[in-house]
DNA sequence: TTACCTCCTAGCAACCGAGG
DNA sequence: CCTCGGTTGCTAGGAGGTAA
């Protein structure tokens, strides 16, 4: 009651105000001043589009009817061309704000990553600042293209909006960075390397040029005239140097002065001592943790799946796909056994299954909402399949653990699908999650699953998100999981056994994630008769998880760069444990792509910087009037000078150049493999062991790749052991049957049915690009 | 699958107001 | 009246959505 007064109170007092505002004079507001937009307008268009997304057509709508509740009148509109150049004025503030924390700054660091858009790669970066205040903060630093500007132009852009004085230099830069955070991809690998070179040679360049300053005049003039000897002698003598324009004898003379510099910063650089040698150079690499993490429980994962075959026993049911299905049941034995073969099954698979039936991305065809319903009146509560899929983080551990505690609910849920339909069949995809569900074997695997995600991954994650440790402090707690890992190992009762206690089994001894989960899991290690496989699966699940977190960690590993660090040299080059900013950047790209696929680059950019790196506030608080109005300018060049055109242009370019070398690709992948099929058809079988023991072994792997064509007991080349004696037992074997007329040669269609197995490898190795796979 | 609609952008050209 | 800096109108055109 009394709030009601209160509150009615304050309306009454608020119109009282607003009355009292609409009789003042002072009650308009002013868009333009003299025809051109203030720039307080310019700064409230730019928040209402970058900071709260608010579509270009519906600014003056948005500016009018906050206007009439606050009571005041606004005078003029602004059209939408005119706001596209307030954001790109926003973009180009945000570059220039940039560059001056970046010079402000005692270290820098960088991290980055990259997607692909319908066939576009996408490269995001962010840099973080280590202030003088000893805080640190995270900046975009855009969405960059493979054909895109550079941090070149950056600086310059800086220069022009900041009037030229206080130069900054792209060469400042270089040392200030002190390391880099990426995911565990080669290609990001690559982008490190050669951002150290990068950095490397521009400190020597800098060094060598304060070594030529400090030298005496005459000295200099002498250097310089030798050096420009050299060049006019490289160039081929004077005759030739006069010929060449003015732009190539520039060229010519500024990268020998360049070199000049260079040769001079070495040889200072050699005068010190190893150790400033070491702070100099210091640059470090780091990999994101939830990379770290996803990979490892990948790895445990795959150890796991090879298990079964390798003790020889009966694996988790075979979850076929619909086509597999099909030829399973009613095609030829071939068919049968070749779609048995490419088939596979298992806790993961499952699961992912689970996810697509429990949660589809598309409520219509998944039973998300009604499984919701379906739970809320069971349990009393929501519950949600976690979103399983190969690149979220921990999402199969989290959905094994889910299975554990809830399975009955999820299998009962299962039938009512069932019956609910007109047809009372389920969908293959449904009938798979069921059968994996019925599995001892599967759930063995889920329970390993669930174990990991209960042992390490949580544990891990609520370690390493606290938002502001450094990953470069991380050394100690890898080597901990490392070490936890072999404690698991040497003794899985620390998570089966009966007496098994949270501060025993997980990372960092804190209470279990989820107890009821770890209760299932015990239940499950009690019942050995229907679960006999469990502890060996998880002790194998474990080692392969060690395996890839050893793999992974490399960067900790004793003796390097991280590990010789000093704290100060840490501190300067923060970074985050994780590459999230990042990912989460790219995430935005696709969907504001996928809402506005006309949406050039550089205008997203400008949106997304100037929100993430609240330019807003740095233009207010640090651009002087005079800054502000050269921003304008800058804004309008940039505007006019039809850098989207050349953008695609250089795209349609760069699309054509990679066309033509895939095509140039096609054919010699074509010619390997009817070399290999030519190489094939010729072969002439030998068929007594003194014949075949002559053989080299390269030849033999052809006696026997030609066996494999008709003879489907030959194993496959992946199967196939190495050595030489092996190879033979496996050919003689083969011999054996053709001599008894077991197997019989074809001779009509074969090598267009069969491919010979040189082309797989010509088609990359589908299987190890998912280990670095993300969004 | 097709035809049409909607949304959004780029960039040119025209327009407008201020100041000399 | 002219020039210049700034603003706006206009159109082509691509991509996704959607109904037939």
């Amino acid at each position: 009651m009394r709030v009601t007064r209160a509150s009615a109170a304050k309306t009454c007092a608020n119109e009282k105000a607003r009355d009292i505002l609409a009789t003042e004079a002072a009650s308009t507001f002013s868009l333009k001043e003299k025809g051109v937009f203030t720039n307080v307008s310019r700064a409230m268009v730019r928040d209402l589009v970058a900071n709260l997304d608010i579509p270009l057509r519906s600014i003056n709508a948005t500016i009018n009817v906050v206007a009439e509740a606050l009571g005041v009148e606004v005078e003029g509109d602004v059209s939408q061309r005119s706001i596209r150049r307030m954001v790109i004025e926003g973009g180009i503030a945000a570059e220039t704000q940039l560059v001056d924390e970046i010079t402000c700054a005692r270290g820098v660091t960088l991290s980055g990553d990259g997607t692909t858009h319908k066939n576009i790669n996408y490269q995001s970066h962010h840099v973080t600042l280590t202030l003088p205040d000893g805080q640190t903060a995270t900046r975009l630093a855009g969405i960059l293209h493979e054909v895109n500007h550079t941090t070149n132009e950056m600086y310059s852009t800086y220069n022009d909006v900041m009037g030229g004085h206080n130069a900054a230099d792209i060469r400042d830069f270089a040392p200030k960075v002190k390391g880099m955070l990426t995911d565990h991809a080669e290609d990001q690998k690559k982008l490190v390397r050669l951002f150290a070179e990068w950095k490397r040679e521009c400190e020597r360049e800098v060094r060598g040029e304060k070594a030529l300053a400090c030298l005496p005049p005459a000295d200099v003039v002498r250097l310089l005239s030798e050096m420009m000897e050299n060049v006019i002698e490289t160039a081929g003598g004077y005759q030739q140097w006069d010929l060449l324009s003015l732009d190539e004898r520039q060229l010519h003379s500024s990268k020998a002065i360049r070199q000049l510099r260079m040769t001079f910063g070495e040889k200072e650089f050699a005068s010190l001592s190893s150790a400033e040698k070491e702070a100099v150079d210091f640059f470090v690499w780091a990999g994101c943790c939830m990379h770290k993490e996803l990979n490892a429980a990948k790895g445990g994962n795959t150890r796991m799946r090879a298990w079964w075959e390798q003790n020889g026993v009966d694996g988790p049911v075979l979850l076929m796909n619909k086509d597999n299905a099909a030829a399973a049941s009613a095609g030829s034995s071939v068919a049968k056994d070749r779609a048995v073969q490419v088939s596979t099954g298992g806790g993961q698979k499952t699961l992912d299954l689970a996810g697509s039936v429990f949660r589809h991305k598309d409520d219509k065809k998944g039973q998300h909402n009604s499984l919701r319903y379906y739970l809320e009146t069971e349990l009393g509560f929501t519950s949600q399949w976690p979103n399983t899929s190969n690149t979220r983080y921990h999402s199969h551990g989290d959905a094994a653990c889910e299975y554990l505690v809830h399975k009955s609910w999820y299998m009962q849920f299962l039938e009512i699908v069932l019956f609910k339909k007109e047809s009372r069949t389920h969908t293959n995809m449904e009938q798979n999650v069921f059968r994996g569900f019925s599995c001892l074997r599967t759930e063995e695997e889920i329970t390993c699953w669930a174990s990991y995600n209960q042992c390490l991954t949580h544990p891990y994650l609520r370690t390493i998100r606290n938002s502001s440790t450094n990953i470069l402090d991380l050394g100690p707690i890898h080597a901990k999981v490392i070490a936890h890992l072999q404690c698991l190992i040497a003794d899985v009762d620390l998570v089966l056994g009966p007496s098994a206690s949270h501060e025993t089994a997980t990372l960092d001894g804190r209470p279990f994630e989820r107890p009821e989960a770890i209760y299932a899991i015990q239940r499950i290690a009690q019942d050995q008769k229907n679960y006999p496989h469990l502890r060996r699966l998880l002790v194998t699940f474990l080692e392969g998880a060690l395996d890839t977190w050893v793999r992974f960690c490399g960067e900790f590993t004793a003796g390097g760069v991280i590990d010789k660090s000093s704290a100060a040299q840490r501190e300067m080059a923060y970074m985050k444990t994780t590459n999230n900013d990042n990912e989460g950047a790219l995430g935005t790209v696709r969907t504001s792509l996928r809402r506005a696929p006309h949406m050039s680059l550089s205008h997203l950019n400008s949106r997304f910087m100037y929100k993430k790196n609240m330019t807003g506030t740095y233009i207010q608080k640090f651009l002087r009037p005079g800054a502000q109005k050269r921003l304008l300018k800058k804004a309008r060049a940039v505007d006019t000078r039809g850098d989207e055109r050349k953008r695609r242009v250089a795209q349609a370019n760069y699309d054509k150049e990679r066309v033509r070398k895939n095509k140039q690709l096609d054919v010699r992948r074509k010619e390997q493999r009817e070399a290999a099929e030519a190489k094939l058809t010729a072969v002439v079988p030998r068929l007594t062991l003194a014949e075949v023991e002559k053989l080299r072994v390269d030849e033999i792997n052809l006696q026997i790749r030609w066996y494999r064509q008709f003879d489907k007991d030959v194993p496959a080349a992946k199967n196939t052991p190495s050595g030489k004696a092996k190879k033979v037992e496996v050919l003689m074997d083969a011999v054996g049957r053709y001599v008894r007329g077991e197997t019989h040669p074809k001779h009509d269609t074969q090598h267009s049915m069969e491919q010979p197995d040189g082309s797989n490898n010509a088609q990359g190795m589908p299987g190890c690009e998912d280990e670095y796979d993300d969004e």
